[in-house]
RNA sequence: GGGGCUGUAGCUCAGUGGUAGAGCAUCUGCCUUUUAAGCAGAGGGUCGCAGGUUCGAUCCCUGCCAGCCUCACCA
């Protein structure tokens, strides 16, 4: 079938799939355009919003008049006057219509319906039963809906608690047809807003210290700086593969190397991975790198970032979260991970052998699979008895070097590495490390991986020699860091699914 | 990938091996300050898809599709 049939067909199905409800506003549109209505103009005078004039209504006042546009959300019609509540992008607000006031108008509002997006020109009141409303001397049909919305209701109980009747609650419904989410459940927006919060006070707070936001390649013809499996596109005028990038490391470090003292991207990174509450296919990363300084420097930033981050976003340092309430009032807790496993478990796993590690592993339940190095298994016990321990956030370091590949060396500890992850929540929220820039250890250590790839570790990183080419002319020392922008919005607006902190979270395509 | 649960009207959900149900929404009538408006009446369904068992399947069985939860994997 062509591309055209296809789109004739999809079409056709449409038309098919017009139940009573879509006929019934089908039918009403054309009665409108007989009236010479035109269902879809070019525009409305906007003065007023909802809740700029709930809050500055007296009673005492002039009446004032208004001009406000919004969507019909519920509609309740007694012959000759009706009420109607619209909703526009600050709340809603009751509208009164009375035939008697505005004539022909009223006609053509009965062929209205909710999910219809109306002006209205009235005189603010209060009605008799204490609800400040607009009296309506005109109103204007914006845009037509003929396809129903879910009718939800609400009303105010004694206790003055909102209870929602038939509320649209279907998660598939709601993540496939996140406008019709958005429109019904009000409150989803508000995570929105929150988001674009927290990426709009990070670049403030960076901006602010003079490190410059910068753009780099998403197709990349090699993929690296983290461990994971990429996604592979094609292009056709070079006829070459290229992969969707798994994060922005080696290019943003390819840029201080080229004297840049402090660079950042926020942007989206692709890994080709299962997915679940807390891993989406493609996730928005905050990446920074700052020339002469270490990890530790870097801790102090995140505390004073995410602080900052967390009084834009919710007001306060103190978030609640699920049944806990997280306090991101710096300093925070920085503990080894060796240490934090000791705490938790009583094993004290430094400088053991594999041997020794696999035995505690045993003891302590937790399995390990005989491929697994030593620093698959520290991290294996780790993440099982200690992590979800984590709250409050708390910075976790000096890691296994095999676990590293792009972390310098510990200054003072054999085997790890200058890095730390930022845990809160009982999940990872931030990773960093010292940067590696001696180019001569970095080729090995991408040696290394490439001898895991050769045993079958899908996720070990390719060996990236342009990568090295610049190591070679020289990196100053350097601080890096990755913060997962999703993750964060979720402890920040306390939503348990990374699907609810995306306007669009990956779904299988609908049949 | 394994396990569990779910899919019935526009929305939220009952239900049964024998013509398919409710509330809201919709439609008709009445109603000029209602608010989960109300009163009276009416219409609306490929019971996710495809097979099988059966005289008969929305219900039982198998496969598939989609979603959620969970484990595994994974930053």
């Amino acid at each position: 079938m062509s591309e055209n049939e296809e789109q004739l067909s999809d079409r056709q199905s449409f038309e098919q799939e017009q139940n009573e409800l879509t006929k019934r506003r089908l039918a009403e549109l054309d009665e409108l355009k007989k009236q010479n209505v035109n269902p879809y103009p070019y525009g409305f005078d906007v003065n007023a919003y909802s809740a700029d004039i709930l809050e500055s209504f007296r009673d005492d006042a002039p009446p004032s008049e208004v001009s406000v546009a919004g969507r019909i959300v519920s509609l309740r019609r007694m012959g000759k006057a009706s009420f109607c509540h619209i909703r526009d992008s600050k709340g809603k607000i009751q509208i009164y219509l009375k035939r008697d006031d505005i004539g022909s108008i009223y006609d053509q509002f009965k062929l209205m319906d909710i999910g219809d997006i109306v002006g209205v020109n009235g005189v603010v009141f209060r009605t008799k039963t204490g609800e400040i409303s607009i009296h309506a001397k005109s109103l204007e049909l914006l845009s037509k809906s003929v396809r129903p919305l879910p009718v939800v209701k609400e009303k105010v109980d004694e206790q003055g608690n909102k209870v929602v009747f038939d509320p649209f609650s279907d998660k598939e419904m709601r993540y496939r047809q996140r406008y019709v989410d958005l429109v019904v459940n009000h409150e989803v927006r508000e995570v929105f807003v929150k988001r674009a919060r927290v990426v709009s006070s990070i670049r403030k707070f960076l901006d602010e210290r003079g490190y410059l936001e910068v753009e780099t390649p998403v197709l990349q013809p090699i993929y690296g700086g983290a461990a994971a499996r990429p996604f592979v596109t094609h292009h056709n005028a070079l006829d070459f593969d290229f992969y969707l990038r798994i994060s922005d490391e080696l290019y943003l470090k390819r840029l201080i190397v080229g004297g840049f003292e402090g660079v950042y991207e926020v942007g989206k990174d692709f890994r080709n991975e299962g997915m679940d509450k807390s891993h989406n296919p493609e996730f928005t990363m905050l990446e920074l790198y700052v020339a002469y300084k270490d990890y530790n420097w870097m801790m102090d930033l995140v505390e004073n970032m995410i602080r900052s981050v967390s009084l834009s976003v919710a007001g306060s340092a103190k978030v609640k979260v699920g049944e806990n309430t997280i306090d991101f009032t710096p300093p925070w807790r920085r503990v080894t991970m060796l240490d934090s496993i000791k705490e938790v478990t009583g094993e004290d796993l430094n400088g053991k052998s594999e041997a020794d590690l696999a035995a505690a592993a045993k003891r302590l339940h937790v399995e390990v699979e005989p491929s697994m190095g030593a620093g698959k298994i520290i991290d294996a016990i780790f993440s099982e008895l200690v992590e979800p321990t984590l709250i409050q956030p708390t910075f976790i370091t000096d890691y296994p070097v095999e676990m590293s590949p792009l972390a310098k060396r510990h200054r003072s500890k054999p085997g790890l590495v200058e890095r730390f992850e930022l845990m809160c929540n009982g999940h990872e929220l931030a990773n960093a490390f010292s940067e590696l820039n001696d180019p001569i250890d970095q080729r090995s250590r991408f040696e290394e991986q490439a001898r895991l790839k050769a045993r079958g570790d899908e996720e070990a990183m390719v060996v990236d020699e342009d990568f090295l080419r610049a190591l070679e002319y020289g990196m100053p020392p350097t601080a890096g860091l990755g913060i997962g922008i999703d993750r964060l919005t979720m402890v920040l607006t306390d939503r348990e699914s990374i699907r609810d902190v995306m306007f669009f979270p990956q779904m299988k395509p609908e049949k």
